[in-house]
RNA sequence: GCCCCCAUCGUCUAGAGGACCAGGACGCGGCCCUUUCAAGGCCUAAACCGGGGUUCGAAUCCCCGUGGGGGCACCA
């Protein structure tokens, strides 16, 4: 085993939780855990305009909901708190004073006006946008005056202009850029505020964080990063990008409209809205942990406690990763099938209760081993097995013809059948599925055609859980019933 | 336009120079089991982006091309 990682998840709340912030938090967890280190959560939120509501409360729920508790971070004090950046604006400005002091960042004077003025004309020439360095050339005194005089300003990174940056991801290797393709970043804004490249690597190494885990779209200031670690004097924690998750069809990032397309398939990229569709923690975690890894080359159900223990960042791929729902579908059904069947009972509850029906939890829990292995998603149960809930069942008359048979067969066998049901006290009786394969025989049917009549009679539905479990569970009085109201149906056809 | 990253079945991937007529999983198709639907079991089809090198030997290393992705904000 490795040293213990102290490891970070820093979303920005300014959404949902989404799969790939998920996986991110979740390989973020895994390390930690896997090394007996920390896992952190840190909340980036410096920029005010882009918070939205509920979006904290959002992360937190949907990432505690997967499992993923964190170490310290937001209602979990820890001694490198506090771990909300809107809450850390002074060691911001502190740190980058410090940049300022050792000559490796200066303050800047240009007015937006100007920039944008200056990235036209760049763009024009079809050259890169970037600063020309106007106040590069401010002497420490200049500087000082104007900012004395109350003149806006911002604080950027002195870039070097000559040479090159080699920076180490872990799944990549070694990424070199010229120097003098890189910007001369603003590092704090006029309003005092930092932007994420100083804050993050300002509170990455004041919280001791061991590896930067994160998404993919940061390589391109990876240098910038490095350089600002380097420049306070300070050891670089190991790089990490993940790939980022593509469409379905491979082609390009998901964007919102296609969000709410997949949410009427019922898929979407969501944790809360994948919870909401009855999918479970265990799948979600299961699918997004190999989206872009393989921790073993013949098993891949895995649980959370068993990807800890195989988890590597040396089974990660770098390479961009097609979303697959089918899959999700896959590893929900499996992991549905591995509960007991009381904790699938208990977890069905809720998406019963939401569709109005009194789901009793003890006459839940006989009917959860007749559906477990059908189930895909935890609402599954509701169209399966409502009809255990419902006093009645409303019958398709087509549906109560038997397959090739007459509607006077029909009713005919299952005016027979009733008889038969009728000296059962307990439909559970072994001997019951005997004596309807018995009378079958007798009317002349194959065993299917008597059971798909009665299956259509006491369940409502042409598709259902197995006959006889499902009779015991509803009980003889009640089956008769239905069995009756289907004799009158079919008699008035 | 510029910079960076990536490239094995439809999809997620195994593969770190000979163990590969390329393995697993999802999905697809077929068979078995079966009262429906599932689940389960078995089987089939399906890939090393192209071109140059290096090497006795390349899916694996290098270069070029192509394709895909990401980034170029006083957002994160």
């Amino acid at each position: 085993m490795s040293q213990p990682a102290r490891v970070r998840f820093a979303p920005s709340p300014t959404g949902f939780l989404h799969i790939g912030g998920a996986r991110t938090a979740l390989y973020n967890f895994l390390l930690a855990r896997q090394t007996g280190g920390q896992f952190l959560l840190r909340i980036e939120d410096t920029d005010q305009k882009r918070l939205v509501p509920g979006g904290l409360e959002d992360l937190l729920a949907s990432l505690r909901w997967l499992g993923l508790q964190w170490d310290e971070g937001p209602e979990a004090d820890g001694v490198c708190g506090p771990y909300l950046q809107s809450q850390r604006k002074e060691i911001y400005q502190a740190h980058a004073d410090e940049l300022i002091a050792r000559g490796s960042a200066y303050i800047c004077f240009c007015t937006p006006a100007r920039l944008a003025e200056l990235r036209t004309r760049q763009q024009q020439r079809k050259e890169s946008p970037r600063y020309d360095g106007l106040c590069r050339r401010l002497t420490p005194a200049e500087a000082e005056a104007r900012v004395r005089a109350g003149e806006p300003h911002v604080v950027r990174f002195k870039t070097p202009r000559e040479g090159a940056t080699t920076v180490v991801d872990v799944l990549r290797g070694e990424i070199t850029v010229h120097n003098k393709d890189l910007d001369d970043s603003i590092l704090l804004k006029s309003d005092g505020w930092a932007l994420y490249h100083l804050a993050a690597m300002v509170d990455d190494h004041l919280m001791m964080i061991t590896h930067v885990i994160r998404s993919s779209e940061w390589l391109p200031s990876l240098p910038l990063h490095a350089m600002i670690h380097r420049a306070f004097g300070w050891d670089e924690p190991k790089w990490c990008h993940l790939s980022v998750f593509l469409k379905p069809s491979g082609k390009g990032k998901m964007s919102k409209r296609e969000s709410a397309e997949l949410m009427k398939e019922g898929h979407s990229v969501f944790v809360r809205d994948l919870r909401e569709l009855g999918y479970t923690p265990e799948g979600v975690i299961n699918w997004i942990a190999l989206m872009g890894a393989s921790f073993d080359e013949k098993q891949d159900v895995f649980s959370l406690p068993e990807l800890v223990e195989r988890f590597s960042l040396d089974h990660l791929t770098p390479a961009a990763a097609a979303v697959n729902f089918t899959k999700a579908d896959h590893f929900n059904g499996v992991h549905l099938r591995r509960l007991a069947p009381e904790e699938l009972a208990r977890r069905m509850r809720p998406f019963f209760e939401k569709a109005g029906l009194a789901a009793d939890e003890a006459l839940l829990r006989r009917i959860a081993p007749l559906i477990q292995e059908r189930v895909v998603t935890l609402d599954d149960g509701v169209e399966m097995a409502g009809f255990f809930f419902r006093e009645h069942v409303v019958s398709a008359a087509s549906d109560l013809v038997g397959k090739g048979m007459t509607s006077q067969a029909s009713t005919e066998a299952v005016h027979a059948a009733s008889e038969i049901l009728a000296d059962h006290a307990d439909l559970a009786d072994p001997a019951l599925e005997a004596k309807l394969r018995d009378l079958a025989e007798r009317l002349g049917l194959k065993p299917g055609q008597l059971f798909g009549i009665l299956r259509a009679a006491v369940t409502g539905q042409t598709v259902s859980p197995p006959l006889f479990g499902s009779m015991a569970i509803i009980g003889r009085e009640k089956v008769l019933a239905r069995l009756g109201a289907a004799e009158r149906t079919l008699r008035a056809m």
